[in-house]
DNA sequence: AAATGACTGTCGCATATGCAACAGGCAATA
DNA sequence: TATTGCCTGTTGCATATGCGACAGTCATTT
């Protein structure tokens, strides 16, 4: 991938977004950012290490998985092209469990030194402050999106949990319905539950009418 | 309250620490920052409203609450002198319940207009680039409490619930005990499980010899 | 065609958990 | 001293939920 083509897909990332490619590539060269290529189940990044960075996932795909100490890896997150990750972003490793970042698509990844998005950089490029911007808007998004998960577990019990869901999930689309961005299986895992359970609860809350799910489509009755 | 002595306090906000006194107050003067006191009961701010502000509490003591439609309030997060709150920071209103900031013991606050923080002031404050890296680590380690929250929201047992809560207690004190920053009714609050179903619980561990509660006092064994 | 794997849907069973209720301790306050 | 409010600790009961198992659908691959 050359360079003319790395810039273009940086536009499309949210850490970039509103600055135009010649700034772009004049911030890769003052920020003093390095490129990897990567193949599938190479590991990324870890969370052990202290040098700060920003990694920026070009093109491929990867996730954040955990590995506790008697070694289930459980799918934090899935980081998508554009998709950035890092220490600051939330996740640290407190328990002693292995956080690290896993290719899962062949990937090309950018690495900026994370001090150099809050510093004003020696150089000075022009669009530092959307850059800022940006990075102050990504961080509190992930901040506002785990403050409404915590809303939903916050539910004692399954009905209370999927109404809840369900009803951010309309306010969301701004009416009574909305599609489910994952697999039923993927939402009990969410809103941490049993499968089973959730169907069972589901299918009864169905029958009262209250809800109607067919395929990823929920509507909400009342 | 005089200048001095407001600025003085500020210097032990999060928000400004490592930021002279003569600097903040060039910055509170160019940032356009409003103060405003509040006694008890007092709405400090709504988060309906759309002018973006960031306030800071200087003196006094609020809450952040949320009321739901049926008018049930709960306490979503305290917020004491030198923090700040504001839409940037995690809570949005998605299901149309009402988020409001209320004074608990009577406070002065100020507001500060939030594209300031991110943006380059026009008078060139020196130490902008501090204040940006300030709000991004406020915002980042909220972030990274949320998560640590939906982690041990994410265990389906109110046994595993605490045994993760207490191994991060214990992570992060360093050693294989910690004491609870907070009551043991609250600890189920944070849970978000029946109180006394957590104390049978409680019992039960301890009776098992895992675990060891004295007051707030958290000894794990093995 | 056959096989594999991911997702949905349902059921039975044991038990963990929510809920309501009560009692005692302790600190602050009148 | 009496009172009030908050926190801890315990119990009985009904049931919601976790867990395991199985079957059926559908898409993808061999």
């Amino acid at each position: 991938m050359d360079k003319g083509n790395i810039v273009a897909a940086l536009t499309r990332s949210p850490l970039f977004e509103g600055i135009e490619e010649s700034e772009i590539s004049a911030m890769l060269k003052c920020s003093d950012a390095k490129f990897k290529d990567f193949s599938v189940g190479d590991t990324v990044c870890r969370f052990d290490s202290d040098k700060q960075c920003i990694g920026v996932i070009i093109k491929g795909e990867a996730e954040l998985e955990r590995i506790d100490y008697d070694g289930n890896r459980t799918v934090l997150e899935m980081i998508g092209e554009g998709d950035m990750f890092g220490q600051t972003l939330a996740f640290t490793n407190l328990t002693g469990d292995m956080l690290a970042v896993v290719c899962r698509k062949s990937a090309l990844v950018v690495f900026i030194p994370a001090d150099f998005v809050s510093c004003r950089c020696a150089h000075y490029c022009n669009k530092h402050n959307v850059l800022v911007r940006n990075m102050l808007s990504i961080i509190s998004s992930k901040a506002r999106s785990l403050s409404e998960r915590v809303e939903v577990l916050s539910n004692r019990s399954i009905r209370d949990k999927l109404l809840n869901y369900f009803a951010i999930g309309c306010a969301k689309s701004g009416g009574n319905t909305f599609t489910l961005p994952f697999s039923l299986s993927t939402l009990a895992d969410y809103i941490c539950c049993d499968r089973s359970a959730m169907m069972r609860e589901l299918a009864s809350m169905k029958s009262e009418g209250i809800v109607g799910v067919d395929k990823r489509e929920v509507v909400m009755r009342r």
